[in-house]
DNA sequence: TGAGCGATTAAA
DNA sequence: TTAATCGCTCAT
């Protein structure tokens, strides 16, 4: 088990973070035998009162406040009523940013996301789609606002960093109410040739060799 | 107090 | 292409 990121990792810009955050590890129930962890293989940036894709865009309320809160934080709302999201705030305190994890590989505790899932015993954990990270994560609105840096419950954890040429950009998704500014900017992160990974038809390599 | 909708997913 | 499903936001 790597090293827990730091306060500073996430008190980054979100984009930074983002990307950042691909092959880094999340750890629900670190020690227990709910023990489970996901790398992560997708992620999306969402930032600050600018971005008319982000929930901040009209400010603070009472769902969003995790956004303004100190860095490192989980930020969960759940989406069509049946999808809990997960986001890690990032920046410093007040900047309303935070990361969507979108899609993660099982890295260990099959059998408990399998349970949770449903799934059949011998089908892969196929964890592409911020809401199967959610279900994979046993996760509900009473995570938005925890600390990843208590003992416990949601961890993030060092993993193994990803080379530039191995990371893939493009458009963020589910955003058509965004203004075209916001709906076209390549705020999505991906690791090239992961089987983890939605609209992998929309990515392209962050930089060409 | 309530209408409208959403950073989605699975099934038809 | 569409149903599922309900908390949040904002307009009465």
């Amino acid at each position: 088990m790597s090293a827990r990121l730091t306060q500073a990792f996430f008190a980054r810009e979100v984009e930074i973070v983002a990307r950042d955050l691909l092959g880094r590890h999340l750890v629900r129930d670190r020690g227990t035998p709910d023990e489970v962890v996901l790398r992560i293989t997708e992620t999306e940036a969402y930032g600050g009162p600018e971005d008319t894709a982000s929930h901040c865009r009209a400010g603070r309320t009472a769902r969003n406040a995790p956004m303004w809160g100190p860095p490192g934080h989980a930020y969960v709302y759940v989406c069509y009523g049946l999808h809990q999201m997960l986001n890690l705030v990032t920046g410093e305190e007040g900047r309303g940013q935070a990361v969507l994890i979108r899609s993660c590989e099982l890295v260990s505790g099959g059998e408990i996301v399998r349970a949770r899932r449903r799934m059949d015993r011998d089908a892969p954990a196929l964890l592409a789609g911020p809401g199967k990270v959610g279900a994979a994560l046993a996760l509900d609105r009473s995570f938005s606002g925890a600390s990843l840096f208590d003992e416990g419950a949601l961890e993030a954890h060092e993993g193994t960093p990803i080379v530039d040429r191995d990371v893939l950009v493009g458009p963020r998704v589910g955003v058509d109410y965004a203004n075209a500014r916001d709906r076209a900017a390549k705020k999505r992160f991906a690791i090239a040739g992961s089987r983890w990974v939605t609209h992998a038809n929309s990515l392209r390599r962050a930089r060409s060799r």
